[in-house]
DNA sequence: GCCAACGTTGGC
DNA sequence: GCCAACGTTGGC
């Protein structure tokens, strides 16, 4: 059961376009730690989900465009490193607390879908962005996705 | 296992 | 930079 997810990232540290510049546009999504996002993405995730990709902590948050897993889950290898931010000491390679997939680029929007434009359209009072907009890994249903692509294109047609 | 203290996130 | 929300930690 494919499943579509919505991943958040903060541009000044991986933007959209950081994904699209790496190798093949690919990258590990390290960085992950949250419970019950690491949960989500370590049993729930699967090679072939699509993801949209959200900027956050910036001057417009908004969903940026789309990826796919390309992995499955495995231990994110930042946490076994006491040089990187993520470095966890309670990690071991025996026993990972955090996880991470493989994401490749698969589209920028040219036009962005903002949270404000999201928070204003009743169609997404429901999603969990709107909900609970601290989760890193969220759920997104097939409505929802399907809306957000033909707003993706819609978008600015009319603003 | 509760809960207070503390730290982090993220919109504004 | 502020502040509200909320996740995590640790003492008991």
């Amino acid at each position: 059961m494919t499943a579509i997810w919505l991943l958040k990232t903060e541009p000044d540290v991986f933007s959209i376009a950081d994904l699209k510049a790496c190798p093949g546009g690919r990258s590990g999504w390290d960085g992950v730690r949250n419970f019950q996002a690491r949960n989500r993405l370590r049993d729930d995730m699967r090679e072939g989900d699509p993801v949209l990709i959200y900027h956050s902590s910036c001057a417009t948050p908004a969903i940026m465009g789309e990826g796919l897993v390309v992995s499955a889950p495995y231990p994110d290898p930042s946490q076994f490193d006491p040089a990187s931010d993520g470095h966890d000491p309670r990690s071991t390679h025996a026993a990972p607390r955090w996880f991470q997939v493989d994401v490749q680029f698969v589209c920028s929007y040219s036009h962005p879908i903002t949270l404000k434009q999201l928070k204003a359209n009743p169609e997404f009072a429901d999603m969990e962005l709107v909900l609970r907009p601290r989760l890193s890994v969220q759920k997104v249903t097939e409505r929802q996705y399907q809306l957000i692509q033909r707003l993706s294109q819609a978008n600015g047609a009319t603003a």
